[in-house]
DNA sequence: ACAACACTTGAACGATTGTTCATATGTAGG
DNA sequence: CCTACATATGAACAATCGTTCAAGTGTTGT
């Protein structure tokens, strides 16, 4: 209903946020960290990819507040810390099941 | 609360879906066409863009199944065909004006 | 059939991106 | 201090992506 006009600076920093779910590798990340924090070794076994390709996606979570971190010894623990990140992909997941369940039934 | 434990597939399926909302472009165009329909001419000018690039993202949205296409004369027009998608933007630009709105009452 | 308009398609190019490997930093225990 | 562990960083490379330009298809009116 409501024609939504954007700035350019605006676009942009919507689309960035977008580009950093775009991979699914660090899509992985992010839906890992949803629901608990996790350290990286953790994030790193879950996926199967090695600490340095995580802590190389970490990075870019991290410095786009979508996720912060908090040393805790020798290990740093990630959680989620953009609201309205984890309501998208609740959202998009939630979608994705919903279809799924759906064509089960109607085989 | 609850862990999602997604498939590769579905994980990657999702990541593209980000991915086409990923660039600054083709954003715009999705998001114009988020209230109403809108020919390719329209979208071009409306960019600032030529319609080639515009025809080009289209595709691809299209092909997506994000938006629908339909020709009707001369001329093409597109509109939303992702509910999912739709409520995404709208959360996210949503946030996007109220965080604008605090800063400037910050000031 | 021809011209004008609206849109699409394909090739080509520079720029950006994800990944790997090697190396560095930080922390805890002996 | 030295070693072991956990994470971070930098350089390098192939692969993907967005854009442009030129040429194509489809539609309407004459």
């Amino acid at each position: 209903m409501t024609t939504y006009d954007l700035q350019l600076d605006q676009t942009t920093e919507l689309a960035e946020t977008f580009g950093l779910l775009a991979d699914p590798t660090r899509l992985s990340i992010v839906i890992a960290c949803m629901d608990q924090e996790r350290s990286v070794g953790e994030i790193a076994e879950r996926l199967g990819s090695s600490p340095s390709l995580t802590s190389h996606h970490l990075r870019l979570l991290r410095s786009a507040r979508i996720l912060r971190s908090e040393r805790r010894g020798k290990q740093v623990f990630y959680a989620m810390a953009d609201t309205c990140v984890q309501s998208v992909l609740t959202i998009m997941i939630e979608h994705l099941f919903v279809h799924e369940h759906h064509t089960i039934d109607e085989t």
